[in-house]
DNA sequence: AATTGAACCAACCGCTCGGAC
DNA sequence: TGTCCGAGCGGTTGGTTCAAT
C-alpha cells in the first residue's frame, strides 16, 4: 500500500496562488502563527482550498516577511559557489548562510546562473574541479573526488549554524489587537551581534495599513521588507 | 508585428527525517 | 520497537517573460 497524501486533494486548488490567497494566509499566520501547516487552510477560510504543504511552500518562498528580493550578488554568487563544493546540493544549508534568501531561490540561481557561470570558467559544477582534469583522463585512471556532502555529519556542524536551523518563523510575529510588531531581534537573531545594530527596535505598523498598503498592490510589498533591513542595520 | 526558443522561477511531487504514541 | 504523521528537503515541471530572428 502506498504512503497516503499529504492532505485531502479533492478540490484543492493548484497552480499560480491570487493576491487574494496570499492576503487571508499572510493575515492567518500573521494573527495566529504557525502551528501545524495541515490545519492552516482548514482554518484560514473558504477561499483558502490550498494543502497544507503548499502554504507552508508560499509562505517560506514568497510571503515571508524577512524576505530578501532582488538579484544575487557577485559577493552572493562566490559565497553560494564555496558553500556548494563545501556541501553539495543540500540547498537548505547553503541557504541558512543568507538570511532572507530561500533554498528554492538558491538552488533556481544555481541551476540557471551559477552552474553555466562556472562552465563558461571550465569548472565542474558538480566537483568543482577544473573539467580538463576529469574528461582527459581514461575512466580507470580518473580520481573520485570523495563527495563533501557525506564527509561533513550533523554533529559536526558549528554551534552558529545550528542556531540559524531553529529560528522559529512563527515566533517573528506578535499581533496584539490591531497591531503586528515584527521583532527585528527575532528577524535577526541568526546574526551575530556585532553584525547588527544592538538598539533593536520594534518596528510596529497597524494591520489595517499592511493589508491595504502592501497587500493590495502585487507590485509593492518588498521595499518595506528593504526598508526594514535599512533601520535594523543602521 | 509575429514567431520561436531560451531563460527564469514559482510550485509541485515524492522521498526522508524525526517526534509522538 | 514499530508505526504513523507532519514537516522539511531536493529534484523536477510547467507557465511566463524576454530576446533574437
Amino acid at each position: 500500500m502506498g504512503r497516503r497524501p499529504c492532505c485531502e486533494k479533492i478540490g484543492l486548488k493548484r497552480g499560480p496562488w491570487t493576491i487574494e490567497e496570499d492576503h487571508r494566509l499572510m493575515n492567518f499566520i500573521l494573527n495566529n502563527g504557525i502551528h501545524c501547516w495541515r490545519i492552516v487552510p482548514k482554518l484560514a477560510g473558504t477561499c483558502l482550498l490550498r494543502c497544507g504543504k503548499s502554504c507552508r511552500l508560499r509562505w517560506i518562498n514568497y510571503l515571508r516577511p524577512d524576505l530578501k528580493r532582488g538579484g544575487f550578488t557577485d559577493a552572493e554568487e562566490e559565497r553560494i559557489m564555496e558553500l556548494h563544493s563545501q556541501l553539495g546540493n543540500r540547498w537548505s544549508k547553503i541557504a541558512s548562510h543568507f538570511p532572507g534568501r530561500t533554498d528554492n531561490e538558491i538552488k533556481n540561481h544555481w541551476n540557471t546562473k551559477i552552474k553555466k557561470k562556472m562552465k563558461h570558467l571550465g569548472l565542474d559544477p558538480t566537483t568543482h574541479e577544473p573539467m580538463n582534469n576529469i574528461t582527459d583522463q581514461p575512466e580507470s585512471n580518473k580520481i573520485t573526488k570523495p563527495n563533501m556532502c557525506s564527509t561533513i555529519k550533523e554533529g559536526e556542524e558549528t554551534k552558529e549554524q545550528t542556531l540559524k536551523d531553529e529560528v522559529d518563523i512563527g515566533s517573528l510575529f506578535e499581533v496584539q489587537g490591531n497591531e503586528i510588531s515584527i521583532s527585528s531581534s527575532s528577524l535577526y537573531s541568526n546574526i551575530s551581534r556585532s553584525e547588527s545594530s544592538s538598539n533593536f527596535a520594534e518596528d510596529s505598523i497597524s494591520l489595517e495599513q499592511w493589508e491595504l498598503t502592501y497587500m493590495t498592490d502585487p507590485l509593492v510589498p518588498w521595499d518595506f521588507f528593504t526598508n526594514l533591513d535599512d533601520n535594523i542595520f543602521l
